[in-house]
DNA sequence: AGCTAGTATCGGCAAAAGCGATATGTTTAG
DNA sequence: CTAAACATATCGCTTTTGCCGATACTAGCT
């Protein structure tokens, strides 16, 4: 019978390159994993690793295999977080995490219903960028993360998508490209771009650097101002730049080409631990059935 | 850390009802699964059983732990299953099992694909009813199933939806209720039905006792015959009557009233030790995008 | 009251998990 | 070519865990 331990090792073999190396990610004596592994192959009655050079490198058998293990520990984890939640009582406060490009305004509505269902709750809302309230949701504290979907989204995390925001190319009116139609994406290249800088990782299909000039800003409210003032071009969800374009500071770039699809996924995020609490599968009900972001 | 045995002397208490029935079912002590269970609670913290009567209950707890156990346990025996087939060779004889109420001609035009694709490989078809099927599909041999949806598909089998077959009633065209149209169901249970036995479970939302009066056959082609003599109504697969309809000595009933939707799901079944064999890939394949049921 | 079917606990055994030490093999840098 | 660095396999040993059987105790039924 397979055991969780010799999954374990099996899997962050893969993960870490050596057996040693494995062992140290577990904390374990290195003879173990090399026990483990000698075992689940008695097991399987088949080689896992090929061995011959430095490294062991995963045989076919083990390749077969690897996805099966993955998902059994997964699935083990998903077990310890459900078994951590059985001692935890309802929240006295929920914490929402938001990401700066996502409108408070729509989510503030579905909030006020579920401060009616549970008047006794008091609730936080916090900013920050994508990236960082996925680390936010590895913490003691039950917080709820709404951030654009990003790929590498950590096991112990459910997530699920609750919309889209619509993302535009936007310059100051006074801007030289405001008054010309761009036919293809050379266009943008001869002027400023305002980018991004936290979200600018191999994660995200937006933010891409385009011109090879480009300033940087943190969050998209710096970028708006930036735009605002001339100083470049700039990807802005709608309604960050709904103001500015209404009047009259900002505006829309008119492409001749596709717009690649410039709409961002939203995610509802929450740590396995907490996220069958009632309290949040309402939340989650709210966001998924009345949000229309 | 949650173990193995721990996940399955939980769960097999719940389905014995009681810790010695689950001994007895996992061929073990009863002390073992006692402290098994102890060891589980310890872990969670949490009180799983209500022991004060003579056979444990669920408590709360115990019932949002179930599901999760359950789920690592079928996970858990998904990779044994493929574990078992990093031994398999590719067989080189393929058995398909068919319901007798699925047309073979449809599944022919498959198999010569992939025939040219793997021309060693002999085949066999077989004809059963589909929960025979079902337990065929426990044996060694790697067979693959092709019946009509069932509720209850044991956890070792992995299955998916090809497609669908559809469903009339038939009569005679001698028959009292060739002439007339039914505005319900009461015109039927003035006359004989004709109804397969085999598949008569509560698992099938198909083949519902409807009339006072049935004659029972084990195959659709004594019920097409039995019809075609007058003996009474029947649902009937329509590929299985189009030829007695033809010759005229059949008639589609003419209903007023809903068609309760009668088309039956077909699914392909396979032993997760086989599912991921090439050719077995290939032939799902093949089923899932040139098949029209 | 007595029978039956259940649970908890104890002592003991065997298997398994773990550790550290050591022998040995493979790269890589000097 | 050699030595240093890093890797794996194996051995003996200790600790933990899984399991068993025996036994004491409890709930429910007759």
């Amino acid at each position: 019978m397979f055991s969780i331990e010799q999954l374990q090792a099996f899997v962050a073999t893969v993960e870490a390159g050596s057996f040693s190396a494995a062992a140290r990610s577990l904390s374990k004596a290195q003879s173990v994993i090399s026990q483990h592994i000698i075992n689940l192959e008695i097991d399987c009655n088949a080689t896992l690793f090929e061995r011959t050079g430095r490294y062991p490198q995963l045989t076919d058998a083990g390749k077969q295999l690897l996805p099966q293990a993955k998902a059994v520990l997964n699935q083990h984890q998903r077990l310890t977080n459900s078994a951590l939640a059985l001692n935890e009582k309802t929240p006295t406060e929920i914490t929402i995490a938001l990401d700066e490009g996502i409108p408070f305004k729509t989510i503030a509505s579905i909030i006020s219903k579920l401060q009616s269902k549970y008047p006794y709750v008091s609730l936080e809302f916090l900013s920050a960028s994508s990236h960082d309230i996925i680390d936010m949701l590895n913490s003691e504290k039950p917080i709820t993360g709404i951030i654009f979907s990003e790929l590498n989204i950590p096991s112990y995390l459910d997530y699920e998508c609750i919309g889209s925001v619509k993302f535009d190319l936007y310059v100051a009116k006074s801007h030289p490209l405001a008054g010309i139609r761009c036919e293809n994406m050379d266009g943008l290249r001869l002027h400023r771009q305002l980018l991004l800088r936290s979200r600018n990782t191999q994660t995200s299909s937006f933010q891409l650097k385009i011109s090879p000039e480009i300033w940087y800003a943190d969050n998209y409210f710096v970028l708006l101002e930036l735009a605002i003032q001339g100083n470049g071009w700039c990807l802005l969800p709608n309604h960050v730049a709904v103001d500015a374009v209404q009047s009259g500071e900002l505006v829309k770039l008119p492409l001749e080409f596709e717009e690649m699809g410039w709409l961002a996924n939203v995610d509802v995020l929450q740590h396995q631990q907490h996220s069958n609490q009632e309290v949040f599968k309402v939340l989650r009900n709210l966001l998924r059935n009345f949000l229309k972001i």
